[in-house]
DNA sequence: TGATTAATAGGAATAATTCCTGTTAAGGAT
DNA sequence: ATCCTTAACAGGAATTATTCCTATTAATCA
């Protein structure tokens, strides 16, 4: 496991994904962040995003219309999709009864790195077809 | 909506994804039935995967690495997926309270067509890493 | 200030999924 | 039973999100 150095590219990325509450894609961090930084490569914006999970200080949230979705909120919470527009929305924690996730590791043999909770359905937008 | 007609190669994925319990992707189940049906192709495969999914015989489970994979129980349950070996595992409902979800949609203006629980992490032969 | 190597751009490569064209066959109508 | 309409299909091409590769740049430490 290599040292992290400071990068200016990966702080923005970092920033704009702690800033926004949209979930964006690869993509369309990279389309974010093209303006300021014009010489963005989008590999670097994939190893960037890939590194920053590894740490910890951003989630995947899942994907939508074949897409990967970032989120930079670390603090636990849940997320709704809406099936017609791909809209990420944070919804408070939804969780399971405290320590429930423990007791199914031990019964059922896994060791537990994380786990979610997602809502997929129609946004207000998107209701009215 | 065109009529949905007869299929045995439909049938037979249904079938197949009924008995199995392991979530395969659309690779697997192409593999598991081209013995049966040499000539089953791998667009037949997704296309028939979809369509029985927006028939909510199947359910897709989720992306592990790079691919999806589904799932042929309709019964509510939630999954384990192993972050190393990418196995799938059923595991028994965990849900937030009854009507919770409900009562979501109407603070936020969303309907909710599906929700999901997931775990992930190592499972028990992957642990020993 | 120089050495080491993480970070990067840019473009090529990979691979899951979708699309397209001509053919086959399910199932209702005759 | 036979004809008609069109859903289902094979096979292969096209699309596209993501990863990989190579040479270059720059962060950090001695």
């Amino acid at each position: 496991m290599p040292i992290v150095r400071q990068s200016k590219k990966r702080d923005a990325m970092l920033a704009l994904l702690r800033a926004t509450g949209r979930h964006p894609s690869a993509e369309q961090v990279y389309q974010g962040l093209k303006p300021d930084y014009p010489d963005l490569s989008l590999a670097t914006v994939y190893r960037n995003l890939g590194q920053l999970c590894e740490q910890g200080l951003v989630r995947r949230v899942g994907t939508v219309n074949g897409q990967e979705r970032y989120d930079g909120q670390t603090a636990p919470h849940s997320h709704f999709i809406c099936n017609r527009c791909g809209r990420v929305a944070d919804l408070p924690r939804l969780s399971p009864g405290e320590g429930c996730v423990e007791r199914l590791g031990v019964q059922y043999g896994f060791t537990a790195e994380s786990w979610e909770f997602i809502v997929r359905g129609l946004c207000e937008d998107c209701k009215e077809f």
